[in-house]
DNA sequence: GTCTATATTCCGATAGAC
DNA sequence: GTCTATCGGAATATAGAC
């Protein structure tokens, strides 16, 4: 793995752990063994950093939809893999997610970082309301509301879910991720 | 208002829009025109001033809990009621939830900040599980899963909403809102 | 691609005058 | 209770050597 690489997995590591005014570049030059200079180097500010840190989110996200038309015959399934992204997040340290993180500080970020992040969100949101109306007209979900407010609420749901296991332990992110997934059904 | 007060409001705004390591005693001292230095007059250490500031959401919501059992006869009110701290966070300008905004910068945060805040959810979570309990027991709810459960989503849920509502919008909101209030019925 | 060195700005915090 | 003045440190960022 690049240099690079490793700098964009590391802003991406603080940003979910910290929050984006929780970290410098000497603290991931200080990990890597390198000044922070290097990392100047690689993203010269740190708003093109984070920025680089939502397109990767963008392509995880791309991947996982990718992934669930072709492998995955039930619309269930496309839900769980979707959700598997948060799961990944929970192993990982106990990471908030991504736009969870972005959202909280969102006063104190670049203004540069509104738009993408926006996308990303959209994009989500768009993805998983067709997701779930598909299901649901399959006759595989049964739920109340519209889809896209469905979809709002199981976002924000596993996004909120995440930062309660921060405080009150792993078990919370489970048990309303299970649910979210009972109360489509 | 005393000047402390003000401090600790203007705190719980930065500390709900930008996150604990979004903003500055600068920040603070500039909009009540005055210097850095009477802000640590009145609390010496930032840590100390986020603190106050978690205390304050714990009688906060001491007082809704004394307010719903005074006034309030369903069970439905109660949450209801409940749910108006979070209806005030919106209309503030889209502030997100303090609990929120701290557990997803938790790695960044004085690390005594920590109990008081474990202590706040805990009270919140235990308080909210037991009127949901209840309203099960009277026959005014009926949800899948365990209170406790019921609980858990409802708190991230909310958490959550405001924090998409700051990217997608206020309609987002109050949908996920409302979902979760009919999920329970 | 990484370094040293440095400029600039800001931050948290303290001492002591008024 | 608020001020001026200041300290030490850290952050973002740049210039230029290797």
């Amino acid at each position: 793995m690049s240099t690079k690489e490793k700098i964009l997995d590391l802003a991406e590591h603080y940003i979910q752990h910290n929050g984006y005014n929780g970290f410098s570049y000497h603290d991931i030059s200080s990990v890597l063994g390198i000044k922070n200079a290097a990392v100047h180097y690689h993203f010269p500010k740190k708003e093109e950093l984070a920025n680089e840190v939502i397109k990767k989110a963008q392509v995880q996200f791309e991947n996982i939809v990718e992934k669930a038309e072709v492998y995955d015959v039930t619309y269930t399934d496309k839900v769980r893999r979707f959700l598997t992204i948060y799961d990944n997040n929970l192993r990982k340290e106990n990471r908030v997610c991504l736009i969870g993180s972005f959202a909280t500080n969102l006063d104190a970020l670049p203004p540069g970082l509104n738009a993408p992040l926006a996308a990303l969100v959209a994009a989500i949101k768009s993805w998983l309301t067709m997701v779930l109306a598909q299901g649901r007209e399959a006759g595989e979900f049964h739920f109340r509301g519209s889809p896209g407010q469905r979809a709002a609420l199981i976002c924000s749901g596993m996004a909120g879910a995440l930062q309660l296991a921060k405080i009150l332990g792993n078990e919370e992110y489970y048990e309303i991720k299970s649910q979210l997934l009972n109360d489509l059904v």
